[in-house]
RNA sequence: GGGCGAUUAGCUCAGCGGUAGAGCACCUCGUUUACACCGAGGGGGUCGUAGGUUCGAAACCUUCAUCGCCCA
């Protein structure tokens, strides 16, 4: 016997493990079915469970178990990424509370470290996955770091450069002066800062007294400043664009530019250009030849190239005595407050510095065109189909891709310099040392690039590296193009567009059919969800106090297309009671003896209620399918909620109960049969999204030997619905609830059971009372149903469901105002839809121009509103009223 | 400043050309043997504003307002 209440944490961690045990996770090379493929999106090594995730995972094993039990070969592939400068933190993190650090292990030791950290505590994420229920392929999962990945790299780098597609410049990077490392401008995280905009003057050069105004939020790089750029159809500069300022307190000699990138709506209209410093600025600088000056070192305080009284000074510290010096110079014009946006390392916490370094390049624009080409012609389909343009745009301003890092920790790029700094990139050092003494025409002492590649590079991949490529495996073969990419916007530049690049060039094929972007996960006052804020709600937490299977269907329900998530702990709340209700169906169904019969055919069913019953599972597994299909995740979980619950539960199993309590044995023997397969169905359909408890009612329905529920095939969804049994079956749910109504508004108390007179039906209606007339009289608190004889209306509640009126004997009399008053306000209601059918009807454009349906709809409409308007009628008038 | 999105019941959200919906909250009633994580009934919305298109607009177009997010 079920217990009254499903209990999550009792039975997860088997259940799960049964799954994996099974094999039921594996795809199948070998097999015969059409593949069903998702990338999962590797999460950081270093990272642990948030609600991004349970999002984004829950919605990918949806996905993947549907496919699976529709009969796919299904892959879905694990893994995670190994997160440079993250990982490479947390070690250096360990080695400080051993008072030791990465430099004095040296580079081999320490990464012999990272990788004894990644085997102790890499597996966080995955085990995290589990607590989940998702269900990828284990026995496959992969690394960034893995070997064959890393040969992936390698080949991947050695090839782009040989085509000149990745290259050495020097350019401005971010550069984060803590870490001592460019990073991705994903890793930089802007913060709004009330800071000033400060007015300086600087002197025109041979013009005594003519000063030009520029406006800075930086005072300190005005040391690197090698130019002033107005624009070119300012009429207050126009005439001094060729000559030249001095830069105070530097003395050098700055040209004045005209450059459309001066807004003369802006600050003072004039901008200092410092090149070396800022991303428009170089830009600038790169269109009018202006020298780059770096002012810093690689910890952002002022190097040699900064006059002596600067040098050594930390940039913020530079900052203030600037202003001093300038303001004791009578240089400053003003100080306005002004509010910015800094940049900050989000894994460093200090503020980011454009600086200028030599790195490489990937030459992204040339790789975009064969992604963008993919888009357009709908190789790859963006939903929601809005994304497609945020792609373009993205990849139209595709800057080049810095893909080197000053860390120890990743792919080391395969370059190696030889002693006058001429490169040579191989896959192997042996290769490379070849090369070099083959272009030295002796053996030459050659030095390996000791930066290593950005994350993504390796990532960029992901959905072939990790199928064995540059092998050519067969699961290359079998499993790429994958079918969808699931995940947010937030990485579609970042992640989902370098796949893309790195898909078309390498494997000829875009690398997804389809990328379903969702939405974020925000808290439920629409805040985004972070440490700094403290509004984290921890999925975990959840699953913990509600189980996993309630988290799921929540995350599921509000995964709207298009829309973030505001996730209000009530709806998880509930759907949690969502899930103890199919559970104690399930327990019902259970103590009245309904068994599973193996090979039942609903369509065999006698009993309308049964027919109808069928229909409406039928139509919810259509349903159920369709919005998965088409990735309307909530119009899945809502269509099993309403057909659960407001078909089945509150409904169909109240019908059951005169049957089963009853002495038709074969009428017993088909409700239990459909009450049985009903339930079936239903866990059928909602596994995907609440895994566990599904397999555990499973189990307890089919019984050991009949194979776990992720296994087993979908529904079939090709089964007729009865639509007479619907109409009949709605009508009766009607007359049931007109009578409960009228019951509750008059306050007669439910347990009084009274009798009923029919005084007014069709034949129709008359036989649907006879065949369900247990179930009326039961659900409505009725004693009997008698047909003809009509008590005193004065004593009855009179009720009228369209061409059927029904008098409750109440034995007594009633309160006639009250009851004239809930006739006439039911009057009311029906009197105004007929106003507004008849203004429809009685409008000639709408009968000319309206489609025939809608205007049959309307004439429908009218004639049942004119019936019951009729019956009412006359029920007020048997109460001593005038018609309404 | 540019782009995208949102604005529907007290709250969180569906609906996106033809009768305004759900969950939660609220009110009334309920010891009917699946379930109080429940059942029955009920109240509550001029669908942000102003125009337009249409026989018909919450839905399509435009304006404005407010709020998000992304990019400068």
């Amino acid at each position: 016997m079920l217990e009254n209440r499903f209990d999550p944490a009792a039975v997860q961690a088997d259940i799960y493990d049964a799954w994996e045990k099974s094999g039921a996770f594996a795809c199948h090379p070998d097999s015969a079915a059409t593949p069903y493929t998702i990338m999962m999106p590797p999460p950081n090594v270093t990272g642990s469970l948030h609600m991004g995730h349970a999002l984004t995972f829950t919605l990918q094993d949806i996905l993947i178990r549907y496919h699976r039990m529709r009969g796919r070969d299904a892959l879905w592939q694990p893994g995670t990424d190994h997160a440079g400068i993250a990982t490479q933190m947390v070690v250096e993190r360990q080695l400080e509370s051993e008072q030791s650090d990465r430099h004095k292990l040296g580079r081999d030791k320490f990464i012999e470290r990272v990788w004894k950290w990644k085997a102790e505590s890499g597996g966080t994420i995955t085990r995290q996955l589990r607590s989940l229920g998702a269900s990828p392929d284990w026995s496959r999962e992969r690394f960034t770091m893995d070997e064959g990945l890393s040969a992936a790299v390698r080949k991947v780098f050695v090839q782009l450069h040989r085509e000149g597609l990745i290259y050495r410049d020097k350019r401005l990077v971010n550069w984060d002066p803590k870490l001592h490392t460019a990073v991705s401008d994903l890793e930089v995280e802007s913060r709004e800062t009330k800071g000033s905009l400060w007015y300086f003057k600087y002197p025109v050069e041979g013009s005594e007294g003519e000063f030009i105004t520029v406006a800075t939020t930086r005072p300190e790089t005005m040391l690197g400043d090698t130019g002033v750029a107005v624009h070119p159809e300012d009429e207050r500069y126009k005439h001094l664009i060729g000559k030249h300022l001095v830069l105070p307190l530097v003395g050098r000699r700055i040209p004045i530019v005209g450059d459309e990138h001066a807004d003369p709506a802006t600050g003072s209209g004039a901008v200092k250009i410092t090149p070396a410093h800022d991303f428009n600025d170089f830009e600038v600088g790169r269109r009018h030849n202006l020298p780059l000056i770096n002012i810093f070192d690689r910890n952002a305080t002022l190097n040699e190239e900064a006059p002596p009284a600067y040098r050594g000074m930390d940039r913020f510290a530079a900052r203030k005595q600037i202003v001093a010096d300038l303001e004791a110079l009578g240089l400053v014009e003003k100080i306005d407050p002004h509010t910015l946006m800094v940049p900050y390392g989000d894994r460093s916490g200090v503020v980011i510095e454009p600086w200028l370094t030599d790195q490489w390049y990937v030459n992204a624009a040339e790789l975009a065109k064969a992604a963008v080409e993919a888009v357009e012609t709908g190789k790859t389909v963006f939903v929601p189909k809005s994304w497609e343009n945020t792609f373009f745009e993205w990849m139209r301003n595709i800057q080049p891709w810095c893909i080197s890092r000053q860390i120890w920790w990743g792919h080391q790029i395969p370059a190696w310099f030889g002693p006058d700094g001429a490169v040579f990139v191989e896959e192997t050092e042996a290769e490379a040392q070849a090369s070099a003494d083959k272009h030295y025409g002796r053996p030459a002492d050659i030095k390996r690039d000791p930066d290593v590649l950005d994350t993504w590079f390796s990532s960029a991949l992901w959905p072939f590296s990790t199928l064995g490529w540059p092998e050519q495996t067969r699961e290359v073969a079998r499993y790429y193009p994958t079918d969808v990419l699931v995940t947010g916007f937030d990485i579609i530049f970042f992640w989902v567009a370098r796949m893309m690049m790195m898909g078309c060039k390498f494997m000829g094929r875009v690398p997804f059919k389809t990328v379903y972007i969702h939405a974020l996960v925000r808290d439920e006052r629409g805040q985004k969800m972070s440490k700094s804020k403290g509004n984290i709600v921890d999925p975990l937490d959840l699953i913990a106090r509600y189980g996993t299977d309630a988290l799921r269907f929540t995350l599921t329900a509000l995964a709207a297309q298009g829309r973030d998530i505001k996730l209000a702990e009530s709806r998880i709340e509930g759907y949690r009671n969502f899930a103890t209700k199919l559970w104690n169906a399930a327990r019902y169904a259970e103590m009245n003896g309904c068994k599973r019969v193996p090979d039942f055919d609903p369509a065999s069913a006698k009993l309308t209620i049964n027919r109808w019953i069928a229909g409406a599972a039928a139509k919810t597994t259509l349903r159920v399918a369709a919005a998965i299909d088409e990735y309307k995740f909530n119009d899945a979980a809502d269509a099993l909620y309403q057909f659960t619950w407001g078909n089945f539960c509150d409904w169909y199993i109240e019908f059951s109960k005169p049957i089963l309590t009853g002495t038709d044995e074969a009428a017993k023997a088909e409700t239990r049969a459909m009450t049985v397969w009903v339930i079936e169905q239903v866990i059928h359909l909602l596994h995907p999204i609440m895994p566990f408890m599904t397999e555990t009612l499973w189990k307890h329905i089919a019984g050991e030997g009949a194979g776990m529920l992720i296994a087993a095939p979908w529904p079939r969804s090709d089964r007729a619905t009865d639509e007479a049994a619907i109409t009949e079956m709605d009508w009766v749910v009607n007359l049931i609830s007109a009578i409960r109504s009228a019951r509750a508004e008059m306050n007669v108390p439910g347990a009084s059971e009274l009798v009923a007179h029919v005084t007014e039906t069709g034949a129709q209606g008359r036989e649907w009372i006879a065949r369900h007339n247990d179930q009326i009289r039961r659900l409505a608190r009725l004693k009997e149903i008698a047909f003809g004889t009509a008590p005193d209306a004065k004593n009855a509640l009179q009720v009228v469901v369209e061409g059927t009126t029904v008098l409750i004997d109440l034995a007594g009399a009633i309160d006639l105002g009250k009851e004239r008053a809930r006739l006439q306000k039911e009057i009311a209601a029906i009197s105004g839809e007929l106003a507004k059918i008849a203004g429809k009807l009685g409008n000639a454009q709408f009968i000319a121009k309206a489609k025939p349906e809608a205007i049959e709809e309307q004439r429908e409409r009218q004639a049942e509103a004119e019936t019951a308007l009729a019956r009412l009628n006359a029920a007020m008038a048997r109460i001593g009223a005038a018609p309404g």
